[in-house]
DNA sequence: GAGTGGTCTAGACCACCAT
DNA sequence: TGGTGGTCTAGACCACTCC
């Protein structure tokens, strides 16, 4: 059963429901968002927690802020969202309004192979080991090979790999998911995969490899994801760092 | 490495104090930071302060935050630290160590490329082009085409080409360096592209378009990277977003 | 000068973790 | 139970923009 729940808190929900005034229009790219006072009395809280709110929204690089003047909407557009961040297939498939599919060809215990464990799990060790193909009208465009540790997972229902992994983990695992590292490459790629994918003689293909945390730093899941490098696109939204490491 | 805007305020000098504690191991990964309140003791400064700058390394990878617990120092391996964000080749180069050079190609006006304006810059516009190959070791691994907006850039250096520019940005023009959004692709490149990289007969390279914004909003950046493929690789860290566009 | 965002404060209450 | 982080508040002072 669940045990975390989304958190309700006031910051999210102001910025939750600012980001969907921008998206709908209420607030146009161009146009000045109401001022940090103002938008004290539309939420009914202190200034500090609309400024938490405007935060994320500068994060997503939904608005700029000017000293003086206000905070600006950004012109996003539609199809260059950001696709980076954390975000299932799933998600973005519903997002973008993509008409695309989900094969699952296995689902099996396996070893984790050592170019995702990294170091960072024990080698050798099993997890349940997902392998689904992503076609988008009929064409094959990401081979997703997940391996999923247990604990925290135990099990995973056709149903659940077939729709979305994260909604299951989160909804209904509890699962809190935080953060990943993930890494890009350009790779020449098995037979296998690169048949499955379609892919030239070069069997050249976009590797992703991420490991995905929960809140508590235990890592939980290991991804590999195939692209087609022709349909390959990632889009990012950046902002320049105050502090550096 | 190159520093940001200077810090002048609390919780950036406080981010910044202890992200090189981080660094140097005077906080290792595993153990917990001082406490909020003690760390309110240690800076003389209020708990939000305090907690702004954790937000920082928490957004950077550095700590995870464990309710009841504290502040976790996460376990950044040197080579594996994040490369996304609006980072230059010069501080790259700084901070992983590399021994690169920079060979700078061209440097004079030109139409700025559809590809690259997109339609957020006037096309048919001029700008000042620079061309640098990027090598390491000898050996060709970046063709960099920068395409710097006029205003706010009217001229720049060799010497500041060849080392680097957003360094002479900020510190000589004193610009505002705010945001960036990137477009990550394979593609196909021309001839000569492929023959500066000498890249494989499929000529196929790793392209990375990017529009740089000023904090006023005004572009005055676009880039197209073109990266040798089997040398390229892109490293990310990312949190789970609370709110969704 | 009036309005905007940028920063910092001191305090409050809550939820969670350990003992 | 005491210590930790999570959230919110009301107010203060400053720097900047625009009229």
């Amino acid at each position: 059963m669940a045990r975390n729940k989304p958190t309700k808190n006031k910051q999210n929900s102001i910025a939750q429901d600012i980001a969907l005034k921008i998206r709908h229009e209420q607030y146009r790219p161009g146009t000045f968002l109401p001022s940090e006072h103002h938008l004290c009395d539309l939420y009914g809280s202190s200034r500090e927690t609309i400024r938490k709110a405007l935060e994320q929204l500068t994060e997503l690089g939904l608005i700029q802020k000017m000293r003086g003047k206000g905070s600006l909407v950004l012109d996003i557009q539609r199809f260059s969202f950001p696709v980076s961040g954390i975000t299932s297939f799933q998600e973005l498939n519903k997002t973008l309004g993509m008409h695309a599919t989900t094969e699952v060809l296995q689902k099996k215990n396996d070893m984790i192979p050592d170019t995702l464990a990294k170091g960072r799990v024990d080698s050798g060790r099993t997890a349940l080991h997902i392998e689904r193909l992503r076609k988008i009208d009929q064409v094959p465009i990401v081979l997703d090979e997940d391996y999923l540790l247990n604990p925290p997972i135990s099990e995973v229902s056709d149903a659940a790999a077939a729709s979305s992994l994260y909604a299951y983990f989160e909804k209904e695992l509890g699962l809190d998911i935080s953060y990943a590292t993930k890494e890009i490459t350009v790779e020449k790629v098995s037979d296998r995969t690169a048949s499955l994918l379609a892919l030239d003689e070069n069997k050249l293909a976009v590797v992703i490899r991420s490991m995905t945390y929960l809140a508590d730093t235990t890592p939980f899941q290991l991804t590999a994801s195939y692209h087609k490098p022709d349909r390959f696109k990632f889009i990012d939204f950046a902002r320049r760092r105050k502090i550096s490491f």
